[in-house]
DNA sequence: AATGAATGAGAGTTCATTCAT
DNA sequence: TATGAATGAACTCTCATTCAT
């Protein structure tokens, strides 16, 4: 009995799977969703248009393998980095710096998870959701070491990651350089101390 | 004299020109740019396929088009409601305000914005920076007036660009209502003073 | 009672009709008939689209017209150089440069010519038998007056022919130049006395 | 390894390939390269329109190669008719005897290089100035021998051509018949001995 | 006499997907 | 497991022609 259930079940075919993917996210994000075809993935991927079909149902489904993996990564990524943090702040700075690192080295995926805006927009609403929560969780926990003011955390929340979007694509997209060191600083003094000098006295 | 430059040169014709922009920005708000089809457009104006080479060289066309009208509409809307404030915070808080109440009221063109991102980066880019300009000067001039911290202008309007932009995602466009009440004011007060706590004495 | 005979019946009318030949004359001859739109012709004359189905029902009988003016003209303006001619030799001289400068002065219409091979095969056969008509009957009037062998005249007509429009065509079309005195008279020299060198002795 | 290059690499694809230009050859000869569409090709070759894409990048893709294949072939069969030649005028009837047998056997052919005249001029020049170099070559032997008067070559080679073109068309195009006899040698005692009767004494 | 808006059939081409081998 | 040929619907765009004004 032979189900075609999209898995690989040798070590060949393992490779050619890792092989379409890694293809995928390169052309995902270079051309975009829309301009890539699957003749472009399976030619530089090296193979057959047919073997494409044996290991996902559709491009779409690559796509969205793409964006989970991808989601999973970060956050792995940036909770690695937080975790030895003792200050709310601390772990802020570290969080946005992590970010900023890995949308520099991972400049195609950051490119494919924009793109969901137009290609699954359900699935962009999970990326942020399922990101914002991590932001929800230690918002709470800094208000209670009252580290953090009562906000609405899921306010702060999309407002943290707004910031951190707008500046990555600011300077690391556009600019293609580093997030520079004194707009790091400036950011992280907005968010934390906010626009309104101090009262003198 | 007849060139066919894609302008309507009667009432008829301008009309008909107005139709297809209009149709163009249900439907790529609903369906998106790359799901949309001319006949698509055509059929819901009510016109036949051909007539819509007749005002626009291409569909790209149309949506460029669609795209600069709804920069300039946005960034005329949020100035007319700025100009009567005094200070930079409620100057601040009316641009916000304004652009909350734009996104409610045209989600369409909202979502236009931002497919650009796959359709033309450039344009989007070219969107975002022409909005940010006019944060960089208000900032600038609440600088010298000493109502707002030296901080990098272009930092900052980005920073608030992106806190705007995710929370209306978030409220008014994923959970289809107003910002609450609640989430505009702790956002306005993120951004003026920040999420630390003062130094209680 | 008003009937669209396509006839104009003012000074007016008569000059619009002009500028459409003229400029269709000047288009199908740079870009070919099939590549030559309504609008090309139109917008070039300066009208209307409309205006054009005024004066011709059709694209095809605009060319139809300017293929029947040109075989008339070019017929007419060699005939007028080979009257005075005495001799058939002489005669035959004048009529391949009166064709060759024909060809010089209206590139145009000479490319029109060779574009009913594909646009109307019967009026490409038409062209060509009307004019092979004046070559046999000069043929045979040298016959008679034994200044040309008894050839099959018809053979003999579309021999010439063959040779003026594949010369005119090297020289002319291709070269973009006069045809070359010693090629003009290596062509006589060959149509008169052949290729072969007489018998010495 | 998978690439489309548009190279067909099984037997069955060979078979396609094939059978989509020998449909083509049929239709561009019968009803001409503009009114010939991809849906007429395929359909009457029996493949989906895809399929043509996947040999040919385009319709005028398939038609340059159908121009140079025909080209080769009727350089190579004159050539084969001459090689056992030994007079300069023997093979000159033999190569137009073969020229006619040729268009005689392959009319579509011949329909479809008159046609390069609208479709590519730059083809049309290309495969008559290949055709000529073969003339040039064996004229400018025959100078070297006696056996033809010092003409300029390419002067004689378009001459010959032009001959032989519209001999053909007339009477095994037109006519749909063989080169009568009579019409042959004519052709051919004017062509070496020309028009004029020698001088009686 | 002239305009120009409107039509709609049909063109060439692309591409996600299927299937025989 | 892998191939690559084949499909056919859908796409963007063109253009000769008609028609209301």
């Amino acid at each position: 009995m032979s189900i075609n259930n999209h898995q690989p079940l040798t070590k060949k075919g393992i490779k050619t799977r890792n092989k379409l993917l890694e293809t995928a996210e390169k052309i995902f994000g270079e051309k975009g969703y829309f301009e890539t075809s699957i003749v472009d993935i399976t030619q530089m991927a090296g193979v057959a248009q047919g073997t494409f079909y044996k290991y996902f149902p559709s491009k779409k489904d690559i796509y969205d393998e793409l964006v989970l993996q991808l989601s999973r990564d970060l956050r792995a990524y940036i909770k690695r980095r937080i975790e030895e943090q003792t200050t709310f702040e601390g772990a802020q700075r570290q969080g946005f710096s992590a970010f900023f690192e890995w949308v520099k080295e991972h400049r195609n995926l950051y490119s494919i998870i924009q793109q969901a805006v137009l290609v699954d927009p359900e699935l962009y609403k999970w990326y942020y959701e399922k990101l914002a929560s991590g932001f929800v969780t230690s918002i709470n926990a800094a208000k209670e070491k009252g580290e953090c003011k009562s906000f609405d955390a899921e306010t702060i929340a999309f407002g943290l990651m707004g910031i951190g979007q707008f500046l990555g694509m600011r300077w690391i997209i556009w600019e293609n350089s580093d997030i520079p060191e004194e707009v790091f600083e400036d950011a992280m003094e907005f968010a934390f101390r906010g626009l309104s000098p101090g009262k003198e006295e």
